[in-house]
RNA sequence: GAUUCGGUAGCUCAGGUGGUAGAGCACUUGACUUUUAAUCAAGUGGUCCUGGGUUCGAAUCCCAGCCGAAUCACCA
């Protein structure tokens, strides 16, 4: 244990000895916090220019020491509720039993540490410098801290001195990022809000928010590796889900119009600033509309998503301004290769598409069909321009089991996919809702499993059985939640949109 | 999974061509009854990530490992 720690865990055995409890039961009776007194609070001045304190003259209020400055019989505090700071005052005369200092001298001064948790009752007035502060009438220790925190200091330009940075330090201890770094809560605040407003969005126009299920027989919906578990009493596998998107269409089957869940997907793959093993997918299906329709629709989600949580649809990420006014541009797949490469991919056959990919340096294997082919050859010329909002349509069958044909054009789906900032956002389709074809698309996956490709769909033959009850046409989509919330908050790695983003476990 | 960079006090970091471990803040003791990166004075605090190797001697050089970050690959 450290010289720190053991001065705390001395300091509370004194308080104990002093027979005060350093983790009270009792509730405190909070009325204000730092952030309201701050916004409202003003020295009244009477008319004969007296003044006359007639706000906050009775504030209890409740928080973290986060500074300590004594002042001889004086002493200033900073600390800080769910809301900011604010700072003490207190004097030894006031916080004393007629003669006896001991309360100042000993408990405030010497065993109160930073981080501790204290309760506050007094009144609000302006310092000499000017600043609001609580003048301090009582003062209630209501948690004991043992461990230092970090050393943050912001000086009168703003400069930050001593921050709190080690990623590693900053993720694995979220409670003490969150904590010493006010602009990381902020960023956890927004998210809350996007989701809240796409979330209001949805029930405003009648949308019904759902549960499926987490663990699934089969693991279907997305091209994607799975976590495998294991069910004792039931001794059978099961599979954390990858996406949700199979469940959601039975229950429009079922007879719901409009269905959407925040899904917690799971997916056995690679982790980087753009992937964490489990991550948050906003899917929802709606009968009786397609993929145009769906277009619009997530246009003004977007737009009023954007407007609520960052207060404009001109969203600052790093030097560029992404715009998230309706309409978005619109291109298919095959432009957009065509635009950024100068080829014309539309009629080519495999082994073309094949020459073409040895050209682009891109890594070859034999499982890949035309859909994939055509999928990386997008991701290697066009994807990263994307950095407007851009509806990427119309993809080859191929890569889209779930997809309706297109109405018009031959061999393509009726599919698209939202890109922004050189990153896939959404995707979605005018839903496959023909169960025989439907049979027919799954047989083609297995095909694709065999021939080596790990991420190809397992049939699901209550999914198919579902479907030949009758599954009325829709369109549905699904929204990476956590790229979103990259997005809106400028932040270029996902671990800083997640509270506990997956780190190797620690060794104690 | 590959490559590169990093791991030194509670925090942020310096140092290092092999020779007694450094700073600021924090912490301890003292002064100061409107301070605010409070100030002033004096102190405490280290498995230099771990394990091997080379050496009279390793925090420093070499090898292996652990953990993280960045880039790449896969993926959303």
């Amino acid at each position: 244990m450290s010289e720190q720690e053991l001065v705390r865990r001395d300091n509370l055995q004194k308080i104990k000895d002093l027979g005060i409890n350093p983790y009270p039961p009792e509730l405190f009776p909070v009325n204000v916090t730092a952030a309201e007194i701050k916004a409202n609070y003003a020295e009244e001045v009477l008319e004969d220019g007296t003044k006359n304190r007639l706000n906050y003259q009775k504030v209890v209020i409740a928080g973290r020491i986060m500074a300590q400055r004594e002042a001889g019989k004086a002493m200033f505090m900073n600390i800080m509720d769910s809301t900011g700071t604010i700072q003490l005052y207190m004097k030894r005369d006031e916080l004393g039993h007629g003669d006896d200092f001991t309360f100042f001298d000993v408990l405030v001064k010497k065993l109160l540490d930073l981080g501790d948790f204290v309760g506050i009752k007094g009144f609000v007035f302006n310092t000499k410098t000017g600043e609001t502060s609580i003048h301090v009438q009582e003062l209630t220790l209501l948690a004991k801290a043992l461990r230092p925190l970090p050393i943050v200091k912001r000086d009168a330009e703003g400069n930050v001195h001593d921050a709190f940075t080690d990623p590693e330090m900053r993720y694995r201890m979220r409670y003490v990022d969150l904590i010493v770094n006010p602009e990381v809560k902020q960023t956890f605040l927004k998210r809350t809000k996007m989701v809240n407003s796409i979330r209001n969005f949805l029930n405003e126009r009648g949308g019904l928010e759902v549960d499926t299920p987490v663990l699934q027989p089969i693991p279907g919906g997305a091209a994607a590796r799975p976590f495998k578990t294991h069910h004792n009493a039931l001794d059978v596998p099961f599979f954390m889900r990858v996406a949700n998107e199979l469940y959601l269409k039975r229950l429009i089957v079922g007879g719901f119009e409009w269905v959407y869940e925040f899904s917690r997907n799971f997916r056995n793959e690679g982790m980087d600033r753009t992937h964490n093993p489990e991550f948050t997918i906003l899917e929802f299906y709606v009968a009786y509309k397609d993929y145009f329709w769906m277009m619009e629709t997530t246009e003004q989600l977007l737009e009023k998503a954007a407007l609520d949580t960052c207060g404009t649809t001109d969203v600052a990420f790093g030097d560029k301004v992404l715009n998230f006014k309706a309409p978005f541009h619109r291109m298919s797949i095959y432009q957009a290769i065509e635009k950024h490469s100068g080829i014309d991919v539309s009629e080519m056959d495999e082994a073309a598409l094949r020459e073409v990919c040895k050209k682009l340096h891109i890594e070859l294997d034999p499982s890949m069909g035309r859909g994939k082919l055509i999928d990386e050859i997008f991701g290697e010329v066009a994807e990263k321009h994307f950095i407007q909002p851009t509806f990427i349509t119309d993809h080859p069958v191929e890569m889209s089991p779930l997809t309706k044909k297109h109405r018009s054009k031959p061999g393509l789906v009726e599919r698209f996919e939202l890109y922004c900032n050189g990153k896939e956002i959404a995707n979605a389709y005018t839903e496959l809702n023909d169960p025989i074809e439907q049979r027919e698309r799954f047989e083609e996956q297995v095909k694709l499993m065999e021939r080596g490709d790990d991420e190809a769909m397992y049939i699901d033959h209550d999914f198919l059985r579902a479907m030949e009850y009758g599954m009325p046409p829709m369109s549905g989509i699904g929204f990476g939640i956590d790229r979103l919330a990259m997005l809106f908050t400028g932040q270029a790695s996902i671990q800083e949109v997640l509270f506990f983003p997956q780190m190797r476990p620690e060794v104690f």
